[in-house]
DNA sequence: ATACAATATAAACCTAACTTTAGGTCAAGA
DNA sequence: TCTTGACCTAAAGTTAGGTTTATATTGTAT
């Protein structure tokens, strides 16, 4: 199958000008052209393109994903370079992930503290400190507030 | 308690500069000074820190956080529009953990891939299509190849 | 008293990852 | 043929979130 840059636009969400971008900047080395200069984009172009999706999603940086992809070219003597880039970037995420999710219970706590806010129609007032720490719901405190 | 710039720098692991900027932005409106004109922070002003952590983190820009802080500072009257973000922060967060879930899936096969093509010192040669795709390890692919 | 480490400011600089702009070319339907 | 929409390039501009630099002041140990 053979996609304009268009129709590649659509299919991943990515803005023609970015897709134009990336070509640019080496990390899709193996788009064909039309005799009119117009690109022609393949299977394994939008596979390129799924793979810089999710390692950008995993924080790395387009310049090391370019170096991700010439490792491929240049075969199997960097199997192991490869490996390891892999190995590392799994631990980076598993550390993301345990970040964003401790985040999550910071921002359940808010939601559940100015629901509870909503409903009193104010802030129980005891400073701006008490309300930002995790204080005020998590213990006893919010018993006593409650009668 | 009450902590120098370089000691609040140490215990959140914050440098020095970007605490500045983040004064200069408005961000830490509370910080105290010495009559020398020396920031004192207290524990107030590390909650507001952590906060911000905790929001920079589910990808929060310093913008709408410094808004966020603005509304604590308005009371009662923006309760909603407090909640209401936190509520949206809730759901992006919860996204932004599954998006990570699954680019971890696709690093994990990687690292499976790799592994194996160590053991035998090759990759097999389907070409970069394959070798970026998820096809390869999943299916019945892989037990033809490994007879 | 003096030296030196920590702090202060303002302003310039930096980087990644795009996006926009300007000026052109290509391709398909009426 | 003409028009129109999709495509092309190069180069400049943008944005967020800092960092660096230059210069000055503060505060503490000897």
């Amino acid at each position: 199958m053979a996609y304009s840059i268009g129709e590649v636009s659509e299919m991943l969400s990515i803005s023609i000008s970015t897709l134009r971008y990336y070509d640019k900047v080496g990390l899709l080395p193996l788009v064909n052209r039309t005799e009119g200069n117009i690109r022609v984009f393949n299977q394994t172009d939008i596979e390129c393109l799924k793979m810089i999706e999710c390692l950008k999603t995993t924080g790395m940086q387009l310049k090391d994903i370019k170096l991700f992809f010439e490792w491929c070219e240049e075969g199997d003597s960097t199997i192991e370079k490869r490996y390891n880039l892999f190995i590392e970037q799994k631990e980076k995420t598993e550390q993301q992930i345990e970040l964003l999710k401790n985040a999550l219970n910071r921002i359940n706590y808010k939601c559940e503290y100015y629901r509870m806010a909503k409903e009193k129609g104010s802030i129980p007032d005891l400073g701006l400190r008490e309300e930002l720490s995790m204080k005020y719901l998590s213990n006893e405190n919010i018993r006593s507030k409650r009668v």
